[in-house]
DNA sequence: GTTCTTGCAAAAGCTTTGCAGGAAG
DNA sequence: CTTCCTGCAAAGCTTTTGCAAGAAC
């Protein structure tokens, strides 16, 4: 199930956070290549939840030839500079996305609809966990899991 | 890293959840089997968070020849009658536990410790999810990551 | 005896890695 | 020309599945 859309975005935002990446890349001391511009540019023009496999799939079709262990160093390289992140679904792959767009989610372990939240939701349960545990939640970092109002049993 | 705690169960609580583990497989059309009777026998007797390979292991060590296929049919058998559950901690593989000592936890993406935390931590995350998304979360399928005192950056 | 369970081996799904050729800067 | 990136193929890890032999009841 690819992405919807995919380049729906104004060309002002989207301009400013492309470019903003691309001089973050090569501040880094890495190349502009071909699947990186293409990678960037899906997920500047997505606010869809993307697994590698959606990804590898529009990347190919933007940029035939491209490989699967291509998109997946990339997406590691652009996780390690901080412009995207993932989370883990409970259901196998993971999805992607810009993390400026960085929220929490809330999966649906019967149809695997996927719910934006924001991070609001977590403060409470961010605090107890720090008074209590010591401990830093990354509310974005995995999904909540649960039962959408379609699919509780 | 295996299991800590195995067998350190008093004898009275631990034999009436075996017998009664045993008697809802029986009763449910199953066949008791030695893999299944060890398989019980660890659940009951430790509280750790044991990973599909931890209990491979354990069950291999206890009644030498067990598959891991064997094993990983008796996890689904086990979750499917609602003794056990199983969580995602977003570092590859689940860790399972007997449902009746059911609560979420937190894993530290640095080191892996997980810490054990009260269903009452979610309320509120519960309640916002339910009102405002019409979502029904499972606290327990799901392990929150994040850091732990010892591993914030 | 019938049905459920097992071991073995193969495969599936997601992701990572080794390597040598090729492109970016 | 040096360093980084790429494609390809192979392998990694976790989990599932097909199948025929064997065990439970």
């Amino acid at each position: 199930m690819p992405s919807r859309r995919a380049g729906a975005n104004t060309a002002l935002t989207s301009g400013a956070d492309e470019k903003a990446i691309h001089e973050r890349l090569r501040r880094s001391g890495g190349r502009l290549t071909d699947p990186t511009r293409v990678l960037v540019a899906i997920f500047v023009g997505t606010d869809a939840h993307l697994t590698a496999d959606d990804l590898i799939a529009e990347v190919h079709r933007r940029s035939p030839g491209t490989a699967p262990s291509t998109v997946y160093r990339l997406l590691q390289r652009l996780e390690q500079l901080g412009v995207i992140e993932h989370v883990h679904s409970g259901s196998g792959a993971a999805f992607y996305h810009l993390s400026e767009r960085g929220h929490a989610h809330l999966v649906c372990t019967g149809c695997g609809r996927v719910i934006d939240v924001p991070d609001a939701a977590f403060e409470q349960l961010s605090k107890a966990s720090r008074a209590a545990y010591d401990f830093t939640i990354e509310p974005h970092h995995s999904a909540v899991l649960g039962r959408c109002g379609v699919c509780v049993s």
